[in-house]
DNA sequence: GTGTCAACTTTACACGGTGTCAAGCAAAGT
DNA sequence: ACTTTGCTTGACACCGTGTAAAGTTGACAC
């Protein structure tokens, strides 16, 4: 063979990640094939279209930044707010290295069945992490009596949206850490019945 | 003339507000012709782009539906807080009649240049309300220690963004009224001094 | 009633981006 | 020698936006 096809797909995936998060303008296939090295041609060999593309590319992702790792670590915390905070501390320190991907992603939503797809089952894996974080708030007896675990639920998932990160960090320029803590602030403020 | 020009113009911001809100698919120049009773080129007679049409509309519906007037309504409040519920009234319940139309500019947003300014005009005066509330309840004296003018500002502003609205109420099936109230709570959790 | 203007029509085409198709080529495996 | 694999080049269809040009129709002026 001329070349290695599994580094190519995964140079592919490293290529189309970085172009994601680092370049400035809208990302073509062929602005993908260029930086890979390949014709553009090449890149359908490998994956079929571009929405197929993007959900490999978030899923390579995952693997090399380990999320599973990252977001089961809020599992050990004992109290219900550790674990919020945990929870918080994890998946908002993720935004920053998908928010490329995510922009990509969520704009093909409304084109691509696909893509949306994705999107949404991410967000899904998301909303099942605030999930757990309130039920444990909930178990200590201390969520607050204005909200039943599902809205609490649909509050926190809502609070710690990858738009909202957008905009404080991104558009309002917040630092990460001021961002986690006032997020955190913000969610006890919200979940936590004060005593 | 054939037909009132007038008339022609203000038809197709209507039609196109319309769709926009009540169409499901994605919304082309030909869907607002053929929706207006026109030639898909009799559209650029009356607008030269997508963009320009998107933006006339917002200013369309802003004045058949008089936001100034909404908005207003909040300055008249005395206390803080009672200013930051009006607002969240009056922004919050605005909301649902722009939203089609937000989704199409804010898709535009990455390759219109104009899009993203208008609606960047649109959140800029958005913010602008969140930080009269907030400097209202800063003045008595009941804005929380933990948050600058400024951070209290990006913070309401972010929580009162259009996509936490669909989150909510779209994604998570809120109710409108149950958006306001939770959104009031959220806020006053996250902004106010516990006394 | 002739002429002009304005609103609109029809037809055609350029452009950018995605995705498809077909033929060819070069190196590695057997 | 021959096949397979991983690519290349070139061409083309589709879709949606935007442009260009020539033709139609009705209202109004004189």
């Amino acid at each position: 063979m001329s070349s290695n096809p599994i580094n190519t797909k995964s140079r592919i995936l490293d290529v189309t990640w970085n172009l994601l998060e680092n370049g400035d303008k809208t990302v073509r296939m062929s602005d993908i094939a260029k930086a890979a090295g390949i014709s553009r041609q090449a890149l359908y060999l490998h994956f079929p279209n571009r929405a197929e593309l993007l959900v490999a590319t978030t899923r390579h992702i995952d693997v090399v930044k380990n999320v599973d790792a990252r977001l089961e670590r809020s599992r050990s915390a004992t109290s219900g707010v550790e674990r919020l905070h945990a929870f918080i501390e994890g998946w908002g320190g993720y935004i920053p290295q998908i928010h490329g991907m995510s922009v990509a992603l969520r704009a093909m939503r409304s084109t691509d069945k696909e893509a949306a797809a994705a999107w949404n089952d991410r967000m899904k894996a998301v909303r099942h992490g605030c999930e757990a974080a309130v039920q444990a708030i909930s178990q200590d007896g201390s969520l607050t009596r204005d909200l039943t675990e599902e809205a609490a639920t649909d509050l926190l998932w809502t609070l710690l949206s990858v738009e909202n990160w957008e905009r404080l960090v991104r558009d309002c320029g917040w630092t990460q850490s001021a961002y986690e803590k006032t997020i955190k602030q913000t969610a006890e403020a919200a979940l936590l019945s004060q005593s």
